[in-house]
DNA sequence: AAAGTTAAGGTCAGTTAAGGTCAAAAAGTT
DNA sequence: AACTTTTTGACCTTAACTGACCTTAACTTT
């Protein structure tokens, strides 16, 4: 039982500052976050790249070169509406799992929806669904989502 | 000929350690498992797919990858379960859109689910989300219908 | 000022560690 | 013998992690 995803501790790691931040907000260095959890460097950035995308509601800047930094944002809650357009403008034709994840997870992390409207729209979108339906389960998916969110939507 | 069944003994464990657990949820290897019944690992997706399904009351959820692991969770039983339980019974492999329409409004007028939930739960079996899957839609909605059932179910 | 050095962060491909799928062989049942 | 259930193994997909190599910026030296 002792598996600790080192990635989940970096994430939870990051979490915790950025809560207690009051702008929302961090800075901080690849190389020394990396030396701290005694990982190599490159492993930050997959944790960045995997939970702190634009569609988990943060946003990453960096710089490079001496004196480099990564910034590290949580985006602000916008409305329910709002939020659902960027969602529609996203997810396009087409979502992974992953990524109708991440967005599900948003919704319910901003208060939108409840722990419940979460897990049946987490549930409809999973792959175990999807994979049903022979045809391109991507494809598929993408209408789902939207379908939700409009159902949601509207009052 | 009292031949012992390996799937037998590994149902009998899992239910083992899942009568142990105060959440009625376990989260195990499929590796580790296997290694300890010296069976390879697909034996152990053979007892859940033929022992732990829904239609049994067992919710599994999963995870690939380094770090990855199986949660089996038994669905809470109780009167509005049997309800449930009934529901996937009737749903079965495919459903028309009609009665999957009259389920969830059964679902909505026992008042085991709110109207948010049920609009959401309608929008995702509809005909317009299930036709952009060219396939097989009333096999698909099936096991959509059932997923979310499942997801708003569980603790 | 130009060149060199050092201190960052970025990319990407490769390895390892899981779980998933499927079809065929084996075992058991009728 | 025919049928069903169980068991196995080859092959697949996904997630985590690592390291070599790249780019950019600041600082130092000539």
């Amino acid at each position: 039982m002792v598996y600790i995803r080192l990635s989940d501790e970096i994430e939870k790691y990051i979490k915790a500052l950025l809560a207690q931040s009051p702008s929302g907000e961090i800075e901080l260095q690849r190389n020394s976050l990396a030396v701290y959890f005694r990982c190599v460097p490159s492993q930050i950035n997959y944790v960045l790249a995997t939970r702190f995308t634009l569609q988990h509601g943060f946003l990453i800047e960096s710089r490079r070169g001496g004196g480099g930094y990564l910034r590290i944002s949580r985006l602000p809650a916008g409305t329910l509406e709002e939020l659902a357009r960027e969602i529609f403008e996203f997810v396009g034709e087409s979502v992974s799992q992953p990524d109708a994840a991440a967005v599900i997870k948003r919704l319910e992390t901003e208060g939108l929806i409840s722990v419940r409207e979460s897990r049946l729209m987490q549930a409809a979108v999973s792959s175990e669904v999807i994979k049903e339906s022979s045809s391109g389960g991507n494809r598929m998916r993408a209408a789902l989502l939207k379908a939700m969110v409009a159902a949601v939507l509207r009052r």
